[in-house]
DNA sequence: ATAAACTTTGCAACCCGGTTGCAGGAACAT
DNA sequence: ATGTTCCTGCAACCGGGTTGCAAAGTTTAT
């Protein structure tokens, strides 16, 4: 576990710093998207600050992406492998409404769009609102 | 046109206040969305409460939809005439990087998706990032 | 091994958008 | 005019996000 931890930092060449083994360990087991608020709560003794950098840091290698998912907190899923956070690599998102959760659907391609002319994409966040299998019972 | 500001208050079950119809009278002429910080700036004295309440009201009652751009303040823009904000109503959003603008892509609809099963929709915020064509020359 | 250079961490403070409580004022019905 | 309801303005607060700075840790050069 330890080691694969470590792998997947260096993939990214991000140094492995005893922090960022920690917050890379909840962001695996975590299998919804979290926010630096949550993932404060994830530690009895944690500074805000230098969990939002190592958050920050995570991003900027792509071992992280990030998804506003208009609750007011902007929250964070692992990658995939390989991903570079390309417009083609983009996934649609889900937001619960009951139980707050947001799902990455990495299954479902955010749509190409055929922007006017003139627009040039960069990126693209698509969240869908609604109730989750789980509060749906 | 106050007249019409009036009507198009009326339609919506809104009681035409002074404050709101300026509020109405400036998103009309606003051709992008605006969140409530640039809104307060539109006026020299406002109470940032009431335009917030304003705004909240004119949401309610689906004379205006936000938008969530990822900037990290809501904007807010007009809704067509009939509109009521259903799924099949929405449509995309274009946020430009330069200058910080977010255009409603009126005439393109938010693709449908085929959700898991037991995930239930109720709204969907798409929003594509990039260069508008104003910054683009 | 030691010093210098750089990186990461922790604390504190701050910024800003959003939101609420409350009292005064306007509109409206009786 | 009186009471009721709704709207407005002020103030204060909340919470997420962000930055400055100094201490601690790590790396590199000598």
């Amino acid at each position: 576990m330890k080691e694969n931890i470590d792998k997947q930092l260096q993939a990214r060449n991000i140094k492995p710093t005893t922090m960022r083994q920690l917050v890379l360990q909840v962001l695996t087991v975590q299998k919804t998207a979290i926010s630096l608020p949550e993932l404060e709560n994830k530690f009895e003794k944690a500074d805000k600050a230098t969990l939002y950098r190592t958050l920050k840091t995570f991003e900027e290698n792509k071992l992280i992406h990030s998804i506003d998912d208009g609750t007011g907190s902007v929250k964070y899923a692992l990658c995939r492998e390989a991903c570079e956070c390309h417009p083609e690599d983009l996934h649609v998102h889900f937001s619960c409404t009951v139980c707050g959760q947001t799902y990455c659907l990495t299954d479902i391609p955010v749509p190409k769009i055929h922007l006017p002319a003139q627009f040039q994409l960069e990126s693209v966040n698509m969240v869908v609102k609604g109730i989750c299998s789980n509060c749906d019972k």
